[in-house]
DNA sequence: GTCTATATACTGATAGAC
DNA sequence: GTCTATCAGTATATAGAC
């Protein structure tokens, strides 16, 4: 067991204790006993719970495109699809956790009230890369959108619905309210695909 | 100072502090001392700390009308702009607190992973008083919205929005995200209306 | 109903042998 | 780098006098 696995895992076992439990649900004595690690190596390895996350959060924003991205977006090139495929990722998420588990980001942003600024920081680039891989599909369909569109801000819009929807999810612990969000989206897409069209026509 | 008075000051503060520091983080001793209140009263009162949440979670859920509609509805009569003034009213409450605070409710379903049935039921019946009262906005307006609409979705959408936004603003610390976010549900909001007299020509 | 003192468990973190 | 033992702080909750 050499030292990088020893980091490695502990990292693991946090990633997976904060998407279950939450930041200040999880103990130290937590991720010891979960990661078959003792006391010492982890302090070792990070001076404080906080670098714990700190940790964690890097893994989420340097893998968004292996771990997430590329999973959800395989033979699906249509990029307006690729949108959608990404939100049923979610959706097969809160089906498997009997609609338990959503976004690990959004939770950690809400949870965390003050957060450190390092902390913070690290959110909003997770929030950044996923908006931004969806303003990326937005722009791949732009001679599609009504002209002058703002794909930034429909990718930002995006993860909204995707964050509130999971909410919803969650709190009701039912998946209808997931589906009639993205059912709303849906028909926005749809409306702004429609009228550029009609829009080309005039 | 009698019996309610303590009951209601503990509530009040508690109301306060997990809005400010989520409820995990806000202790026991934190409620006493900010409400001078002493350890006895409160137990005297509610049997433990998730029993303060549940009365706190009711005074949301019995003041929705009073303390958060009817302030921002005031002398608003059009249903549509009644949306728009409830989030305008969100927005007030990121600007004044430097886009620290956001929806206290939102951040109690987040926070708390595996809430007691009770305390998941009250979250869960805020968020449906909110979205209802939006989707009697929708109601009120059906004559201007395309035909088939449906209202309840369309409440529990801008439910979604209005968390995601915030939840974006705090993270960001920058209520531009808010206000993006806003914007393309205005589009959306105006689509709808503009599709519905197109129709009514047609 | 209010107040003080305290029980008990658990927290993040550390010291020091190996 | 790993392991054991443990510290000091804080958490929720309780007991019992008034």
């Amino acid at each position: 067991m050499n030292a990088a696995d020893t980091r490695h895992r502990i990292l693991m076992t946090a990633m997976e204790l904060f998407w279950e439990k939450g930041y200040g649900s999880t103990s130290i004595a937590d991720i010891l006993s979960r990661s078959q690690v003792h006391s010492g190596s982890l302090y070792h390895f990070f001076p404080g719970k906080q670098d714990v996350l700190v940790g964690v959060l890097e893994m989420y924003r340097d893998g968004i495109g292996e771990m997430l991205l590329a999973p959800n977006w395989e033979g699906v090139d249509d990029p307006i699809d690729k949108i959608f495929a990404l939100l049923a990722g979610y959706r097969t998420h809160l089906i498997v956790t009997d609609c338990t588990y959503g976004c690990p980001i959004g939770s950690l942003a809400l949870e965390i009230h003050e957060p450190d600024p390092v902390v913070r920081e690290l959110m909003a680039a997770n929030f950044t890369n996923w908006s931004t891989a969806i303003a990326g599909c937005f722009d791949a369909a732009a001679d599609r959108l009504p002209p002058g569109s703002d794909a930034k801000a429909l990718g930002e819009f995006v993860l909204t619905v995707m964050e509130g929807a999971v909410m919803q999810a969650r709190t009701y612990r039912d998946i209808g309210y997931f589906d009639r969000n993205i059912a709303v989206l849906r028909d926005y897409v749809t409306t702004l695909l429609a009228a550029a069209k009609r829009d080309s026509f005039a």
